[in-house]
DNA sequence: CAGTGGTCTAGACCACGGA
DNA sequence: CCGTGGTCTAGACCACTGT
């Protein structure tokens, strides 16, 4: 049962169904709202204090990028997500990863090696600190899409940031692990070693043996 | 304009939004909804003689798969596709399909091997007749799903649904030209009997050549 | 057989684009 | 400034669910 109201922002004009959608998707990744928990139309409508319509809207989006499960007659399910499913996703993210490097590594430019050091540089300042899995994660998802960005191919960013929705979910758990935080960190760093090496072979290799340790880390480590 | 009336089955128990969904997508596949037209809502809902809510989950259904744009104040404009983005969306599939074969030819069963056999067997028999390219389209959308499978996750056959509902636009054309179907159902038997040798690489091989072949063919033959 | 949830209708409202 | 298109509201309707 959810009492708190949510605020819209009627000024601005970002539709309704956007402003709930974004709103929802912060909440299901952030736990607030956890697996396994169901919420119906009716409860959403009064909670944003809005009719049905925009509700509906937000709820087909979610579902799909399968961050929740409509029910018939039931409601909207959380998913409880399952370690299957992050093996699944990350059997893709690997070859898509590994495509876009052995595609692109010849082509990166002196600013993509300054953006990735960048983002590792910060990322590794955060890691001297306690508490900053909050933050670790969107550099994490930022350091992926700079690679990806190397196959000079949007498709690629866009499926990834689609099926990766999920991901999200498990990256701030995982990063509130030291080791898992402090490993996951030092793959990044050896992956862009070996591009800015040029070395295409390593770089994959190194970016296969980083998602799936991941996704392993997951099933070990982290159970919803 | 748009005049003819659409009829939706009231009957059966499936909503509203799904079958105009259906209907539009079959219309603008097979260009009856030709690139470059633009629907407004109040049009389609006089169209299919519903109110526009369901409407527009229809469209925003076709706009996350990449058919139409949905252009403020002005309506759907009928996407009009070019070879650029063939390429980006066959550049994906070849190396979802490539790690497919890769990973599943070992657990390949005769099972498998005997509906790819039909499929092929139906598809070279379509070949003999005229004006077949409508029955042999869906034929191989079935025959790259079946490959798909043998990869064992089925996110593949979702994203590749997911970014192929354009491709699906190109294919009629394509079978329509006498040299794309034969060679096309040349490569995919080639592809099969790779398979059947249980020979990866060379599976793999052929169905990068296939898809490859695709992209220059439809930049060669077919412009919208 | 009432209650609940999902779908659709009719229409209001408002920003924007084009005379 | 009017017409048009996009968004949202309120509520009707109907199929299920679970007493």
């Amino acid at each position: 049962m959810i009492k708190s109201k949510v605020n819209l922002n009627k000024k601005s004009y970002v539709p309704y169904r956007d402003q709930i959608y974004e709103k929802l998707k912060a909440k299901i990744l952030s736990n607030v709202l956890a697996p396994g928990t169901i919420v119906t139309e009716n409860e959403l409508a009064q909670m944003f204090g809005t009719s049905r319509t925009p509700i509906r809207e937000a709820i087909r989006h979610l579902q799909s990028e399968g961050l929740i499960e409509v029910i018939p007659k039931k409601g909207m399910l959380i998913s409880r997500m399952n370690p299957d499913e992050v093996a699944k996703i990350n059997e893709l993210r690997e070859i898509i990863h590994c495509h876009a490097i052995a595609k692109g590594i010849l082509n990166v430019t002196q600013a993509d090696l300054n953006r990735i050091e960048k983002i590792l540089n910060k990322a590794e300042d955060l890691l001297k600190g306690k508490d900053n899995a909050a933050k670790l994660a969107p550099l994490s998802i930022q350091f992926h899409q700079c690679i990806l960005k190397m196959a000079g191919n949007d498709l690629f960013l866009a499926v990834d940031q689609y099926i990766g929705t999920q991901i999200k979910r498990y990256m701030v758990d995982l990063f509130s692990f030291e080791e898992g935080a402090s490993t996951s960190w030092r793959h990044h760093r050896e992956v862009a070693e070996a591009i800015k090496q040029q070395d295409a072979r390593l770089a994959c290799q190194k970016m296969q043996e980083h998602i799936r340790w991941g996704t392993s880390f997951i099933r070990e480590h982290i159970s919803i």
